[in-house]
DNA sequence: TGTTCCTGTCAAGAAAAGCTGACATGGGCC
DNA sequence: GGCCCATGTCAGCTTTTCTTGACAGGAACA
């Protein structure tokens, strides 16, 4: 496999992926998280944010791909849930938006068509 | 110094700029200037949305430097406003964000420090 | 003059996103 | 048991964004 073409992501991933990053309090959660990875209730305290806000935009930016969490264990016996970046690279330019505008399933009906097309994006880069 | 480091844009101009990309509409939008350059109306009716709608639309993504229109005159006389894209070139990684999120001014008070440094961004670029 | 097509703006309602406080669960630990 | 810290979820309020219909001005043209 020579040199993929950059297919490009999905207008409905990108879409999702814009959207959340398009608030300055994800813009923030993501740059602390780039520094270091953190658990939910430090991370709220060190950006000073009510943790029930902080976990939305957690779920908002996890379902955009962008972070990751994971239950874990401390060591003494605490659950805390790490969450941490998730390398990732868009290039947005208006041909990137031309071709995701294509598969846009807007219109508030619902997913016409899942299209599951393995968008190899270009995350996992870096 | 040589070779710039890619300074990155200011972190309330890539919010301003991801906030206007992420909208289905404001997709469609670019894709559709992306084909050609259009006016308004003309445009309205392609893409199936009220000028009023589209009008704000536009402006938004205007102020975000994603497109420029000009008034002008066609050739029987009619004062049109054509649109186009601007080219454009971001790059979103968590690096991206991290510097960008050093620069927000947020907070609703007011931009505390209107930071005009020449954003090089990587625009006009293409 | 009246019609048509363009531009732009405003008011006001509808929908979506953001935010907060309260509540419930579970596990160490004094 | 009672206290502390962590997780998660909900109801409900506030704010922002989105969207529509109506109106006003300008210029060509029959």
């Amino acid at each position: 496999m020579a040199e993929e073409q950059a297919p490009g992501p999905t207008g409905d991933k990108l879409l999702k992926v814009l959207t959340a990053l398009s608030n300055p309090h994800r813009m923030r959660i993501v740059a602390a998280l780039t520094e270091r990875r953190n658990y939910v209730s430090a991370l709220a305290r060190e950006i000073g944010m009510g943790r029930p806000l902080l976990h939305m935009h957690l779920k908002l930016l996890e379902a955009a791909g962008l972070v990751v969490g994971s239950l874990e264990v401390a060591d003494d016996g605490k659950t805390v849930k790490y969450f941490e970046v998730a390398p990732f690279l868009y290039e947005v330019t208006p041909e990137v938006i031309r071709e995701a505008a294509r598969t846009l399933t807007d219109t508030r009906e619902g997913p016409a068509k899942a299209d599951k097309t393995a968008h190899t994006t270009k995350e996992e880069a870096k």
